[in-house]
RNA sequence: GCCCCCAUCGUCUAGUGGUUAGGACGACACUCUUUCAAGGUGUAAACACCGGUUCGAUUCCGGUUGGGGGCGCCA
């Protein structure tokens, strides 16, 4: 009870603009995003695109809408590029404090410094024999280093791992900018977290060895130390760090696939993280209230589509009709016409489909038939291979007389039904309603008969009835 | 080569100093059934190894092995 205000959370996302958002950052975003939600914090979006030769604005769009999609709203928004006085200002001041100098080797004398150590089994790293001169703020040849005067152990408390050591001298005089506009990662992110009042860096593993630098540079600068928090990664089927390789690895590109942002989020959380109960769906609200960090795992995640596809298919089905007919439109663009002229049999259709999607993709190829006749083989119809012609055209111009009886008032899935069966029981299940499906559907996998049949309607469906009884004859 | 991190079913994971080691995805079987899907029921499937601590280790400690990450004038 010291009386202190207690300090304000606030997380960021620090993505490069130089490809679309990876999956990888979607997830530290989502982590960030959720810690800081459950604690009444902020979530920053920072845009690192210090490297002005790969950084491109197209995908600074890219990762917003991606965030957006997946529902996650940023508090404050910067640019590294916007940043660059800021950035020369602590630049002059570490080269006045000496804390940064000049190191006029160039990048092919690194690199054989570099393979002679490994061939020596030393560690690799630049302790520059230039470090105690060109300390003057005028560019002169070469790139500004950060002198490591530290041997010891530099010691952080991961809120995951616990704590972490590095050894200082194993790091050598590291790089912090190319020229006093030109910073590097480890030095703007420094800067940037520290003005920024970040309270938590939560970020994937493989950042993790560069936080011993970040800690050098934030006690030159004497600026606090933010809380740290290394996630697993997420892994590829062979267990090696998730990239392009590997696939779909930007997150729009699985919005385009069909999946829902929702069952995004939810499998990116159980990526790494369980709640207490053995409940897994989820929604975004449900996630923060049951967030902490302390149940996040520390080995890497495998990234399973299966598991992905079937959250998709969860939520799909718990979705309403209206909503979903709605989001499955861009999808089906090429019947727009058709749909908005009979809004009721679309919702119809995506009723019956509903439970056979995976994606909302999928739809265009499974209501297929319903706007365009169906292509099929003349042997689709023949049900278990061992109905014989005369069976099936007997069968086909029965139900084409039972079905033209139905008054198109009446015509409607029971009434079909009803009618149907009476002779399908009769007359043996299969032998009756598989030729009649596949006459309407074309397909060897769809909805049963009666509901495809009340859809397509009384003359659509007796004429591609009559269509299945002339191809038997043929 | 140097440094760091990690280790429960195939995958995501729960869990404990004494449990029949639980759930989910996937797989398989059965059921439902005109097909597919969905649903229902069930089955197979894991504590990497070796020491130590302990009455007792999957759990705690050490090592081994294995896996991953990093070692940029990228982020």
């Amino acid at each position: 009870m010291t009386g202190q205000v207690k300090e304000k959370i606030r997380t960021r996302i620090a993505p490069a603009p130089t490809g679309p958002l990876h999956i990888g950052t979607a997830r530290s975003a989502l982590f960030n995003y959720i810690f800081a939600q459950k604690n009444q914090g902020e979530f920053i979006l920072r845009i690192e695109d210090t490297d002005a030769e790969r950084s491109d604005s197209v995908f600074e769009e890219d990762i917003k809408n991606a965030l957006e999609w997946l529902g996650m709203g940023w508090d404050e928004f910067y640019r590294q590029s916007d940043r660059l006085d800021i950035y020369e200002e602590h630049l002059k001041r570490l080269l006045e404090r000496g804390n940064v100098f000049w190191c006029p080797h160039s990048e092919k004398d690194l690199v054989k410094e570099r393979i002679h150590q490994m061939k020596k089994k030393e560690p690799p790293r630049h302790v520059c024999q230039f470090r105690d001169e060109h300390l003057d703020a005028q560019p002169e040849k070469g790139i500004l280093r950060f002198k490591n005067e530290v041997a010891n152990d530099i010691v952080f408390n991961d809120l995951i791992r616990g704590e972490v050591r590095t050894k200082g001298e194993l790091l050598g005089d590291f790089s912090v900018a190319k020229d006093i506009r030109s910073p590097l990662y480890n030095f703007a992110v420094v800067v940037d977290d520290a003005l920024m009042n970040i309270s938590h860096v939560i970020r994937g593993e493989d950042l993790m060895p560069n936080t011993a630098k970040q800690i050098l540079i934030q006690s030159a600068l004497g600026f606090a130390r933010p809380a740290f928090a290394h996630l697993p990664l997420i892994l590829a089927p062979d267990r090696s760090k998730l990239s392009k390789r590997h696939g779909a690895t930007s997150v729009l590109e699985y919005k385009k696939m069909g999946y829902l942002a929702e069952a995004m989020v939810n499998f990116m959380i159980l990526l790494g993280w369980h709640p207490v109960g053995e409940e897994e769906i989820f929604t975004m609200k449900e996630m923060i209230e049951q967030f902490s960090l302390k149940r996040v795992q520390k080995g890497g995640a495998v990234f399973n589509i299966e598991k992905l596809s079937w959250m998709n298919r969860q939520y799909i089905k718990k979705m309403s009709l209206e909503d979903l007919s709605e989001k499955l439109r861009p999808y089906v663009y090429r019947w727009s016409s058709a749909i908005e002229k009979e809004p009721e049999k679309w919702k119809k259709i995506v009723e019956l489909e509903k439970e056979r999607l995976t994606t909302l993709k999928e739809i265009g190829e499974k209501a297929l038939y319903f706007f365009e006749e169906p292509y099929y083989s003349r042997e689709l119809l023949f049900w278990k291979q061992k109905q014989t012609p005369e069976n099936i055209v007997r069968h086909l111009e029965s139900l084409a007389h039972i079905l033209s009886e139905i008054t198109e008032k009446e015509w409607g899935r029971n009434v079909i039904e009803k009618k149907v069966t009476s002779y399908a029981d009769r007359e043996g299940r299969g032998e009756v309603l598989w030729p009649l499906r596949v006459s309407l559907s074309g397909r060897e996998a769809s909805p049963g008969p009666f509901e495809i049949a009340d859809i397509l309607g009384k003359s659509e469906t007796i004429s591609r009835v009559g269509k299945a009884i002339k191809l038997i004859l043929q």
